[in-house]
DNA sequence: AGGGGTACCTGCGGGC
DNA sequence: TGCCCGCAGGTACCCC
């Protein structure tokens, strides 16, 4: 689920209640054991009880939560980690993985149907190899058409893929990559390298829209309701989807039926007259 | 480098 | 109704 838009709506909805509070209790639930390895939950308890979160950034999909003694947490929330903010304890069942207790009572609960997600507690954050591997991230303002052509540039790899290939550029999933080259006029299966300078330029400035655009709705949320942000709602990106999820309907900019594949075990969707 | 496959999990919906 | 199959927003790892 989570994309690079619905990674950032956690992030602004999480800050005001998490950071410079005192944690007063965490605990990890039996099938929340793998989430938080190779440290134990009694390890995660002594660096947390009694610290506070200073900050809260995000990187592509990740979030890095840095505490105030110099510990930080790296999470990843996969395909389908969530978080819900309460002002009881959670209950043992169902999918509820981890939760933070704060000084004044609120509860920072993780929650995981697929159990994909990570948490990682390192003491030095340039050691971590999950982050050294991203990419500039999508959002970053220091993407320019010249840069990003430029590293396109050194793939003959699909466009698709290289969407796709956090180690590129960070934050783009299935439904985005999908979606910007869809506005873009690209077809997913043109090699990176063949990419024109304008078709660059209309790319940067699709992703870019693409992204920001969903984060101002909250992100996308599909049939199945597995992304809720913090307080229940969901994501209303979903209605202005263009391909994704769309097989077999008609393309809303010209009609022709939209169309779906497999590339290396994931859907692909386009229309096959816009991009042709 | 890039292609393809598998694995990690759980739940849902479609087809028979 | 009930079962089996394919499918899902992500990533790491393997072999060719």
């Amino acid at each position: 689920m989570p994309e690079l838009p619905e990674v950032e709506t956690f992030a602004r909805q999480i800050k005001p209640q998490v950071l410079n509070k005192k944690i007063v209790d965490f605990n990890v639930f039996e099938k929340g054991q793998r989430l938080i390895a190779p440290t134990s939950s009694d390890e995660f308890r002594n660096r947390l009880i009694g610290s506070r979160f200073l900050s809260l950034n995000r990187h592509g999909k990740f979030l890095i939560l840095d505490l105030d003694n110099s510990w930080q947490i790296i999470a990843h929330l996969r395909m389908s980690g969530r978080f819900t903010i309460t002002k009881a304890k959670p209950d043992k069942h169902v999918h509820n993985r981890l939760y933070v207790k704060f000084e004044d009572s609120t509860y920072l609960n993780f929650i995981d149907t697929r159990r994909f997600a990570t948490f990682h507690l390192i003491a030095d954050i340039k050691n971590s190899q999950s982050l050294n591997r991203l990419g500039l991230d999508a959002l970053s303002g220091d993407w320019t058409q010249i840069r990003l052509c430029s590293v396109l540039q050194r793939h003959s790899k699909s466009i698709y893929k290289c969407l796709l290939d956090q180690s590129i550029i960070s934050g783009i999933g299935n439904i985005y990559a999908n979606e910007a080259l869809f506005l873009s006029k690209i077809n997913p299966d043109t090699a990176a390298q063949a990419l024109s300078q304008a078709s660059c330029a209309r790319l940067l400035k699709n992703i870019i829209y693409i992204l920001s655009t969903a984060i101002n709705f909250k992100g996308t949320t599909l049939l199945d309701n597995s992304y809720i942000d913090i307080d229940g709602g969901t994501g209303e990106f979903s209605k202005l989807l263009n391909v994704y999820a769309r097989a077999n309907k008609q393309c809303k900019v010209c009609g022709a039926i939209i169309k779906r594949k497999k590339v290396s075990g994931r859907s692909v969707f386009y229309c096959p007259k816009c991009q042709h």
